[in-house]
DNA sequence: TGCAAAATATGATATAAATCATGTATTACA
DNA sequence: TGTAATACATGATTTATATCATATTTTGCA
């Protein structure tokens, strides 16, 4: 794991008590003391932008907290086109899943931009869920949620059409990441290739809609950056009853 | 509650020590003491097929453990068509996941053939929880496994056509529910409708692919019966690569 | 038991979206 | 800084699937 260390940089120094993201995050209900025992034994390290994090196949070792930057979840469906079902941000961790289920990882983790993150070896963490109840239910409350939203996007894709869906995703980036100082820009660069990935549609068909947004002026385009000019517009165009 | 004690019938008497489905259920690994406890406060009830153990949008007070029976669980979509995402039979737990994540209910529950429950009330439950690390880890795992296969269904959903779905809708059935004593013919009764809510397609296309399987010699259908004959190129066709 | 209603089946048609094709703009990097 | 590679854009065409229409079978139930 030497290695590890040696990429790591600016903020193995900074403790998980004093970590910005700690309220963010499931550690949000843990314990104090527990929090110095991850501070001991957590891993910092750094990705750059489009490195991988964990790649199907793989065994988890623990899980990773993302102190900064953003991440991408996906799998490589058939002819190794990618489909993205989760996008991570600050305080979230990753690699969960596979390791409750007792799994290899079923997904990948790339970098969005430059991140760094905390690694959380996975005996430690089991025996956190363990031994700290908040933990375990605020842990029991996020795979809840995001089983909820997976079966949403389920419903959405089978019955929905694209127009629907594109807007839908575009507002659930906005939830996700938010809007740059303007309030106005999407917080995050994605390929358009990557959008069609995440609303699961093809690359053109995602470009053709969101130029038909540009058009009907409810986005602005300035190469990867996406302004939402009409909000409302969106929402009404995303069509969502629940 | 009294109602719900009226309407139980059969299996209310018998206890969860010496229930059958105990070993197949998220209690498999729940201290001996703590199944006294669930015994005491369980209520028992039975549905009919077609009745609904609870709606979207209603609050949750306690899970449903199914002692005998099948149960769908699925969203109301647009203009109220129905899109089923889990199958449940006896040993399952239902009404956990709004529970868990402090919602109401977001998907409803209708019974597919009659089925006897043991309600656990909320308090109970989430005790329970708290108090056995193993009950805990077993619903970790299970909340992680089925976000595991909404992951999945969501890639297929975007990428595959609806021919592999529907191969591969039969298969999940299989898995779930098993063969008859005949050893091909589908341990449920599902309507055409059902089958294409499940697979995420037009009634119609569904019908049409069903008759092209039997066509193919593949399946045989006998009303609502399906009897697999070839289970090889079922997988086959289902171009399964995980 | 018979009859209406619902479910199943299948053909014809329409349509949303994928694919193919090609041009233009960006980006990477040698 | 120039050039190749990649991403973006948009039109033309094809295709999978939904929708519409209608016949037939099954089911519920009066």
């Amino acid at each position: 794991m030497c290695y590890i260390r040696e990429m790591s940089q600016t903020h193995d120094h900074l403790t998980c008590q004093s970590c910005l993201q700690r309220f963010n995050s499931v550690f949000c209900k843990a314990k104090e003391a527990n929090l110095d025992l991850i501070n001991d034994q957590k891993v910092c390290n750094t990705y750059r932008k489009g490195q991988t994090l964990f790649n199907e196949g793989a065994y988890p070792f623990g899980v990773y907290c993302i102190n900064s930057g953003k991440v991408k979840l996906s799998h490589q469906g058939d002819e190794g086109k990618e489909q993205i079902f989760r996008l991570l941000k600050s305080g979230d961790i990753l690699g969960y899943r596979a390791l409750l289920s007792g799994d290899r990882y079923t997904a990948s983790a790339v970098a969005l931009e430059d991140t760094a993150v905390c690694f959380i070896p996975k005996e430690l963490f089991v025996n956190l869920l363990k031994e700290d109840t908040g933990l375990a239910f605020e842990m029991m409350r996020q795979l809840s949620d995001e089983l909820h939203r997976a079966e949403m996007k389920i419903t959405h894709l089978a019955q929905k059409p694209i127009r629907e869906r594109l807007a839908e995703t575009l507002l659930f980036i906005k939830e996700t990441y938010g809007f740059e100082e303007d309030g106005i820009t999407l917080n995050v660069r994605l390929s358009r290739e990557e959008i069609a990935n995440l609303v699961g549609t093809a690359t053109e068909s995602a470009i053709r809609l969101l130029s038909e947004f540009k058009k009907d002026g409810i986005v602005e385009l300035e190469g990867k950056k996406i302004k939402i000019l009409k909000a409302k517009e969106l929402l009404k165009t995303a069509n969502i009853q629940d």
